[in-house]
DNA sequence: CATAGGGCTGAATCGTGATTCACTTGGCCA
DNA sequence: TGGCCAAGTGAATCACGATTCAGCCCTATG
């Protein structure tokens, strides 16, 4: 007998694995999906393509697994500036300023998990993502209906509506790009009525979870 | 001397051209930008691929073109639906409707018009269809801030927040395709409280300026 | 009808990026 | 150390659609 697998060997493929994930994710986050290719992965993560196929069965595997986790990431970074808030009000402004927040701070990520084109593959992760926001508006609009803080709506089509609208006036290509705060006041004051939130007029708008650190530098496109 | 293009060419040459575009805007119709290839478009237009170039310098000319004619069909319907309504309130629920229907109708296209990835000359036409439409909404806006029917806001971010949100409710992967009216009715109230238009509660909506004649077949996808 | 000047054709070519594979390298065990 | 196996390599190959072009065909004149 000549050969076992050992515990090094198989945290080094791990570590590969991972480093392929991250180097992907960067890319992305750099130039969307399009700057994803296998060579540019390889060549930035320091090894030969065909290393990158002992880790992925093909690119779309890969690429799905890159949107997954990053998808993940936004999604429970959105689920948890829900937690514990008051009110379906509160709750609302949680999710748009987290959502937008994050979207404005890394946008080509961004536009590459709303809006890019990309395989039929990493298409089908992006409706569960899309799916996912969609849920939890969904759900805050449906505890606002019952707690009588909203009016009467369909709850799945307001979330639509509300992902569109986010997803449009912050990544899409009316997207203005000026000073994000304000932006994300008026844009919660637009997704707040359009649920038909009774608003106090007087908007106190200091919630800012949004699950990162406060001060860092962001580029603009 | 021997040839010299006669009257009969030269219109046959214009009906070519105008055939390539029509079977262009179908193929769109049917399956997305994706499926605008020169192979298939020439197939199904009865000519060579090589004759195409005869009429377009390159792919991307072709492709631009059937947008440009598609969205600017659109964009004045929607206009066409604006013109001569007595206030902000009318004319945001006539051009709610109005682009609601033709999406409905053909969502193929609409995906296409709106959020289909193409190239990037296609793109260009597309940020001016966007813009066009924002352009549309904006003014509506404005004109509802200075009569005081709406409550200030920043027209552009609303009026990008509102093509964001009914794109997403109709032809996004959210979109539920269930019936259209109820669907049109619910997203128009939507936009509405979104707007901050003070609603009347009682929602006759019987508008429907749309442009289309009012029987006819439409396929769900 | 003969001839000239296009128009039309579609197989061949090109470009771009994914995928393969014959080979080299390096870790594991006796 | 020697032998074995998996990991790594990257040039070659594929796939797919745009683009070209050498040759064929049609229309308009004299």
């Amino acid at each position: 007998m000549a050969y076992r697998e050992t515990g090094k060997v198989r945290e080094h493929k791990a570590a590969q694995r991972e480093l392929l994930l991250a180097t992907g994710e960067a890319l992305v986050r750099e130039g969307g999906f399009a700057a994803l290719t296998v060579q540019a992965l390889a060549a930035r993560a320091g090894m030969g393509v065909g290393t990158v196929y002992r880790y992925f069965r093909a690119k779309d595997e890969l690429a799905t697994e890159v949107f997954r986790r990053a998808t993940e990431r936004e999604v429970a970074a959105v689920a948890a500036a829900l937690a514990g808030q008051p009110d379906a009000v509160a709750s609302l402004r949680a999710a748009i300023g987290c959502f937008a927040r994050r979207a404005l701070r890394a946008p080509r990520l961004a536009w590459g998990l709303i809006a890019e084109p990309v395989d039929p593959a990493v298409d089908a992760e992006r409706l569960r993502y899309r799916a996912a926001y969609a849920e939890l508006f969904e759900q805050v609009i449906a505890a606002g209906l019952r707690a009588g803080e909203l009016p009467p709506q369909p709850t799945r089509l307001a979330a639509a509506a509300l992902v569109g609208a986010l997803a449009e006036a912050l990544v899409g290509p009316l997207a203005d790009h000026q000073a994000d705060e304000p932006v994300i006041h008026e844009l919660t004051l637009f997704c707040l009525r359009a649920t038909g939130a009774r608003l106090a007029e007087q908007e106190n708008d200091h919630d800012q979870t949004d699950g990162f650190a406060p001060g860092r530098a962001r580029g603009h496109a």
